[in-house]
DNA sequence: CCACGGCCTTGAGGTAGGTCAAGTCCCGCG
DNA sequence: CGCGGGACTTGACCTACCTCAAGGCCGTGG
């Protein structure tokens, strides 16, 4: 671990109540190491052996099935994975897989956990996380069962963009088939839905959206169920 | 509140590590309270004003959109919901509905944070119970983006019967309309779906339903995504 | 320069599941 | 006993989305 991460570590919600020196001693079996694009941290099945933190970069959780997979969420800065299976010692739900280079902090699972049961600081911390991540998922199964695809496209782009009139451009976390996977529908799907928003002033290509009248959107999307979902970075 | 609500209290994993003396100091400021089927202690959109623990009963948390409503996720005894609102003081993602008399227990909101924060025993419940909240989620989300109606429905019901081999028969948490709009389909296509499976063993009518043979109709379903959904109890 | 392989888009057609509409069963109540 | 209403089922039809297939676009490498 490098002197240089230390901010990066403080600033994930994980530590928000703990002290200098509980920060030390939290630390103190934890290691970091960068991890090139594509690396998979944890698979799905597997029995956890460490939590990991990211402090930079971005990662995808994916769900597999025999079929197929599918991306549930992206994690990025402050996110710690997957922290649930770590805490109860069970087999990983999915998959994590780095969408770029990232910097992980490593903590080991048994240390973690006993930490966790005699550090007030470290279990609140972990609670304001997974408070966060609950809100996302409710979010995230509110729009599958109650929005059409169009609508749920409307709605994630609506909660990337900062709340402001006017012409908005936001980048979106992945490509497009990633972004298909956490919406739920086929890349050629989104595709489509990108096409029937372009009327609504939805316009961009790669990564980039622009959004001319987020109000306008809004409206359509009967408000956008979507919570703060990133916005608890 | 009563002396026999204490036990009930106690057997939430909420508090796993208190000892009694935590226990008495916690509950300080807390009620129980019986309510009947169909009152909604919390209304989506509205700010959390108490925590709320369900001691005995069931309660199913609704999501609500401008066209309609559907039900997230049965909560039983031991459960709180909905604890991220009321530990992040944001308003309500769901609206809660009694399904049937029950007795919870209210925590005011500001207390319960105000104790999240210096009672490390608390802190580590919360944990507990949110990450087993979480890994139901993740379950429900997988289920809806990586299965059928049909396979969602086995997977479920193979969720509820305990892990044996040979005929079972489980009880459905709710109404076929209610089962429906958890699986995320129609109560018509609930309906068909069950017909579906009637080739496979898996007959019954009301909120009883049994299935002759559980290990085919686990190899049918992929293995079924859901994990210990109600097994957190 | 062209060839190649991702990635995205577009088109055409199929299908799972939604919608609308009966019909049946069951239970409470007069 | 007959009646009325809710819950569930079944049928017929429709549509949103998936599937399969064919291009465009663009970066990389010969």
């Amino acid at each position: 671990m490098r002197a240089a991460d230390l901010p990066f570590i403080r600033r994930s919600r994980l530590f928000a109540l703990a002290s200098e020196q509980d920060l030390a001693a939290l630390l103190a079996t934890c290691f970091v190491q960068s991890l090139p694009k594509s690396t998979t941290p944890c698979q799905q099945g597997e029995k956890p052996e460490f939590l990991h933190v990211v402090l930079s970069g971005r990662v995808g959780l994916f769900g597999e099935s025999p079929r197929e997979a599918a991306l549930i969420e992206f994690f990025g800065p402050g996110d710690a994975f997957i922290l649930p299976a770590v805490m109860l010692d069970s087999p990983y739900l999915m998959t994590a897989r780095l969408l770029e280079e990232s910097r992980l902090l490593f903590w080991p699972a048994a240390a973690f956990r006993a930490q966790m049961r005699v550090n007030g600081s470290l279990a609140y911390g972990a609670t304001l996380l997974l408070s966060s991540y609950w809100r996302a998922l409710i979010g995230q199964i509110k729009d599958l069962k109650l929005l059409s695809a169009i609508e749920r496209l409307s709605a994630f782009l609506l909660a990337l963009a900062p709340r402001q009139t006017g012409s908005v451009t936001v980048t979106l976390p992945g490509g497009r088939r990633l972004i298909a996977g956490r919406l739920g529908v086929t890349p050629q799907s989104l595709s489509r839905a990108f096409a029937a928003l372009r009327p609504l002033g939805v316009t961009g290509s790669g990564r980039n959206v622009s959004i001319s009248d987020p109000a306008r959107l809004r409206q359509f999307g009967g408000g956008g169920v979507l919570p703060d979902l990133l916005g608890r970075r």
